[in-house]
DNA sequence: TGTATTTATGTAGTCAACTACGTAGTTTTA
DNA sequence: TAAAACTACGTAGTTGACTACATAAATACA
């Protein structure tokens, strides 16, 4: 662990934030591999949202993983390459493209979920202090929305 | 905000961590901007190492920050084209490159400490909720090195 | 109806971190 | 004291997100 960021405190907020998610990430991805799947943690929020969804279209993953489409279209490029997902066109509007987890994706999905937990009960134990870390995250989220730090700082006297 | 990272809870963390980074950078970016300050979030911990140390070399600061040395060597490499450090061989060890902030990078720190003063008070004011973010940081880093996420998975039974 | 606007998707290039590997001094040791 | 090992630094290429811009289909409107 560095002392700059620790002792220049919260300025160095985004940094640890930062590192935080990468090990966590990295973590997954070394958790995946000793169960034997082939899996990236990045591809979790398009695999979850299609088991869940079923069928739906670049734009509406997009928006419901929250990254922009470019990411998700690179995401899902990446994920038919791996034959996870599949996609054809929108009869009624064929600008659209809709995807839907193949079979092999289906497959994954089941032999995933188990880990899933595993990981979920991981990560709880992890993050279950004194002061819950996805609580703070999901406080200081809602905070933004009603005041983002750049409005913040303007602000101050 | 997304339905399904908040959805599927935990195990889109590191996702979460990774968004509110990166927009806490952005805002930080803006602000500095609005103070007509010509610098960038990333530059902070060696900025303010170099700051704090006077003298280092460049294995020292990448230690410091904690970032690995190629990062660091590309960071100090920016700092030095905008003029805001210097740096000159080791006469002791020639292997090594000695790194200080220049007069311009000190003018620069001064013009910032009260803007850093700010910018702390904000981010205290948005982060100083039921569960302390910055706590909470802490709390999981010395979660993990106790027993990182991996080891953890592979604990549960 | 044909033109302008909006929407859905795609491409190119950028950014800030990383890992892997290479080179050149320094130190240790047989 | 020369070979081996280590340390400091550097370069190249990767990754996973982004913004800016381009294109094509659908829709609105004069």
């Amino acid at each position: 662990m560095s002392n700059v960021i620790n002792e220049s405190g919260i300025l160095a907020i985004s940094t640890r934030l930062q590192r935080l998610a990468d090990s966590l990430r990295k973590d997954g991805q070394q958790i995946y591999k000793a169960h034997g799947i082939d899996f990236e943690p990045k591809w979790f929020p398009v695999i979850y949202t299609l088991h869940l969804k079923d069928t739906m279209s670049v734009m509406e993953i997009a928006a419901e993983i929250g990254y922009t489409h470019p990411s998700t279209i690179s995401l899902l490029k990446e994920l038919e390459k791996q034959k996870l997902i599949r996609s054809r066109k929108d009869r009624q509007d064929e600008r659209k493209r809709l995807l839907t987890l193949s079979e092999k994706g289906q497959e994954l999905v089941q032999q995933m979920l188990p880990v899933w937990k595993r990981m979920e009960k991981a990560l709880t134990a992890l993050t279950n202090t004194t002061n819950n870390l996805m609580a703070a995250i999901a406080e200081v989220e809602a905070q933004m929305e009603e005041k983002g730090f750049y409005e913040r700082e303007r602000g101050i006297r």
